[in-house]
DNA sequence: TCATTAAGTCCAATGAGTGGACTAAACTTC
DNA sequence: GAAGTTTAGTCCACTCATTGGACTTAATGA
């Protein structure tokens, strides 16, 4: 029933204690040895060793006298090393191609932003560009003084990890070995390569450093093309059977609704998706062949909300409501206390969450004691590279040891 | 960001490894200690020290030499004990109350139901009665020689574990303490009373005794007077923010159907729930006051079917398609390979399971790999107090020092 | 200056798991 | 049927992370 693969044994052991060491530095950094023994409920003894590990590996370092003005001897504080570890994420999309680099506490070391549209080109062409930009910034951020330890790549479609393949059909991709191929062209590191769908990483990416901190489990709607979402349920990425988890794009928004390439009706793609939202506005979806930092459409879209136009609100309301049903759905099913909304959705946000508050409290309001609040998502385009890298970060902190 | 509370110190591991051992011999039973060390990674040595704890527990027994014809000195078989270690699972719902004691190895050991409609009686007279009828059942256990170590409560509503409180409109339940109430009341049991949503315990108990065996995670949708969900995994009970996670039954399935009382409009109980299905067959949902163990419009509803009644058939037709509104979005956020139909859909599985199916695989069919199969749930109105037991027995596994 | 307080280090002790040697109990072969 | 082979289970000296208490260090307060 409930299982346990692996035994324990006294190196597991210290391991845990490790990254639980780890753990309350970064929580409560600057912070004594003495406090870290309270906090952890290990002894002095114990700490003490686990904090000269981890000096050793550079994972942590003194941080000065803070004086406190207490009576005894002053504790030596300790913090996260601004030091060489840091994580790098990458994104590949439909309309851009994007890179950043974390160190352990989050401040950003380096960043890429490569307009192009991938949903044309062959796989390989998309590939050895994503390579060049990732090998750029890490160069970049070794001559800063950091060392990228992992990568993890965003893609907008289904990671079977099994099989170790991406799915994406809206730039086209089929069976694509993404792990296998960046590996084998990124210089090595002890953490590896990793393919994670963009929603799950941009749900991360808010959860740690942007509109989704504090808040411990939250659903994370990601909207360009097609829409999906990433699910946080107590801080943890919620990935469900197959990895496929949060594809809310296909949920049933209207039963009677127009048909869609999944082969049902009315799902919310069909009606608060960006080509959607565009037909309603009665913009035309052109893109230019060329590339364009926003896609022509969007920008425009924009403007023409900004400005007032008729047409553009109540296509936008309509989208709202469409995805209020969704997302009932989702509140209540999963039971999030946040929803944040992202990618286009982020950009819609001031005309479209109103509606789609409204929509939540009136019909969730009586039954559940508190209605999830409705975000903008905070990092904008990097929320996805952001959770990236943040997660070769969480890695190490859960793990110090993996840094050689 | 990634967070482990507790440290590790040689007893954790310990614990631990004796879980593990203990899982292994419950999942390969009858095993010897040498298959044992193979499948845990633990040392022929250490494996030796643990059955021997576990044996002075009175979890584990030798089950006679089994020759296999193999060549050496033959092993000794070790099984899970069917002995004393037992837990009970109770239930409280609209029309009865029910109890189930189960061993290590899933056996009933003894088991109780009650007709009785406790939607118009008071808290504590149902309590009352419920209590009764555990003191009977865990005597009767004695007598046969088994002990219960721990006790769960089915309800049917949602249990505030912050609170220690259970809110259950359906029988007119409000913030009633239910555990402490219950642990007050009950002979001392090592693993104390614990109170858990009925849904929750029903999936657990298919999960585990029924029809979801062999499914790592699926859907157990129980409906009676409301329609509610338990979600399962990868063996683990899913439980959301608040421990509101699976409430299925407000699910919008018809933005311009009827209005709801949660506030909304269209949701799978207005559609697919016991009285919506009755109305639309013309079945006048009298409930006589007294108590029936199949409440009289349920089993006038099904006599229908089975002859044919066409409009009882185009009824549950309607149900059916509701519900799979409700499923599609279920499917394409939790990604789960099975549904189970428990509660009354149980009965109606045989003509709306069908209906169910095709809107399924019509829908997801072009995008996930595989459509999950449906199934009704095969311990009818026992699945919940088996769940409530089987979480004894699970706990038990988990951390068998507990018992005492 | 001396007592007090608290941080950090040192060290012997504890105890779970290990690995190899040993014994036990079957089967195979001559 | 006796000797050799194979596998199961036990014994025991050893390793090593954590512990707890004693000790050292460094500040404050009287």
């Amino acid at each position: 029933m409930i299982t346990r693969e692996a035994p324990t044994h006294l190196g597991t052991m210290r391991d845990r204690n490790l990254a639980l060491v780890l753990g309350e530095i970064a929580r409560h950094q600057p912070v004594t040895r003495a406090r870290l023994a309270e906090l952890t409920g290990l002894t002095k003894t114990t700490v003490a060793a686990q904090v000269g590990v981890l000096t050793r590996l550079q994972l942590v370092e003194g941080a000065g006298p803070v004086r406190e003005g207490g009576r005894g001897r002053p504790g030596a504080p300790l913090s996260l090393a601004s030091g060489p570890v840091a994580g790098l994420g990458l994104e590949v999309n439909g309309h851009y191609l994007a890179a950043c680099v974390l160190d352990m506490n989050g401040v950003v070391r380096g960043r890429a932003h490569i307009a192009r549209n991938s949903r044309d080109r062959p796989v390989g062409e998309t590939l050895d560009a994503l390579v060049r930009m990732a090998r750029r910034v890490i160069e970049e951020a070794a001559e800063a003084g950091f060392t990228v330890m992992g990568t993890t790549v965003a893609v907008p479609g289904v990671v079977d990890r099994a099989a170790g393949t991406v799915n994406a059909p809206n730039i086209g991709w089929q069976a694509v070995t993404v792990e296998a191929l960046l590996a084998d062209s990124l210089p090595p590191q002890p953490i590896g390569v990793r393919v994670e769908n963009e929603a799950n990483l941009g749900a991360l990416g808010e959860l740690w450093y942007g509109a989704g901190r504090g808040s411990g489990s939250y659903v994370y709607v990601s909207g360009e093309a097609g829409i999906g979402a990433g699910l946080v349920v107590d801080g943890e990425l919620f990935r469900g059977a197959h990895g496929a988890a949060g594809e809310i794009g296909h949920v049933v928004v209207d039963p009677s609704g127009p048909s869609c390439a999944c082969g049902g009706r009315g799902c919310v793609e069909q009606v608060a998706g960006l080509d959607a939202v565009l037909r309603a506005a009665a913009i035309e979806s052109v893109d230019a062949g060329g590339a364009g930092h926003l896609p022509d459409a969007t920008a425009e879209l924009l403007r023409r909300l900004e400005t007032g136009d008729a047409l553009a609100a109540a296509a936008v309301e309509a989208a709202g409501s469409g995805m209020a049903v969704a997302l009932i759905a989702a509140v209540n099913l999963l039971d999030p206390d946040t929803v944040v909304l992202g990618g286009l959705h982020a950009l819609l946000a001031p005309w479209m969450a109103p509606h789609i508050e409204s929509a939540l409290s009136r019909s969730g309001g009586r039954l559940r004691g508190s209605v999830p609040t409705i975000r903008a998502a905070a990092l904008a385009s990097e929320s996805a590279v952001r959770g990236g890298a943040g997660t070769v970060v969480a890695r190490v902190l859960a793990d110090p040891m993996v840094v050689s």
